[in-house]
DNA sequence: CCCCGTTGTTTTTCTCCTTGTATAACGATG
DNA sequence: CATCGTTATACAAGGAGAAAAACAACGGGG
């Protein structure tokens, strides 16, 4: 029996950024590609571009530079506002784990 | 924008209690049945008896004592554990509600 | 002995979400 | 100019989960 936590950013009761969409950008990074980075998730190539396409507008930001076409096909990379989100939320995540556990201990 | 939270408590990666729960013995504890709460809460019986069932099921105590019949029908109270347990949660979630704004606010 | 509103189980139905598929545009390379 | 693997959109198909419904058992009171 141990404590388990979940946080994420929420814009007007919407949930815009957790831990999928931090997962997701992370594998994009790695891999260069949408298509890959889904792939290698188990998830479909159109829940991964809705899931980006909805968090751009919702927070407002560019979290890819698509290129279409060319030898490789064509490919996607972080934005540098993405990286920084990225970051910040890993932060955000791992700065509440300690914190919630630490609780947890307390009263259990 | 703003920091969402979620704490719950599992056993070997399994849910076993968090504000579902919660919410719903509050419910039935105000209410003096399962069928009252989770109308009140737009639950389905099926639905709320199956999320009592498995927390007492998974937690290994005994959250409500049952009567079935009478006058009224019947009806459910908690249990002095299950009390203990909504209390207890309840610190745990307050205290982390604190701790994790105050770190989005940090770091945003 | 019947009525009532519970608890509890089971089965059916439905709805939402996800996946899958088809289609199109793109552009560097050979 | 044909090829290739992307990005991107639209729509059909499928499945998982929840809700709904049906049914039985219970027991105090009229």
């Amino acid at each position: 029996m141990q404590a388990a936590w979940k946080v994420w950013i929420q814009h007007e009761g919407e949930k815009i950024f957790g831990q999928g969409p931090r997962d997701l950008l992370l594998k994009i990074e790695s891999l260069g590609s949408i298509n890959s980075a889904a792939k290698a998730m188990g998830m479909s190539y159109s829940k991964a571009i809705k899931l980006i396409a909805s968090t751009e507008k919702a927070m407002g930001i560019t979290l890819l530079e698509r290129s279409i076409g060319g030898t490789e096909g064509g490919g996607s990379k972080l934005t540098s506002e993405a990286r920084d989100l990225v970051d910040r939320y890993n932060r955000y995540e791992e700065a509440s784990r300690e914190a919630v556990e630490a609780i947890y201990q307390s009263i259990f």
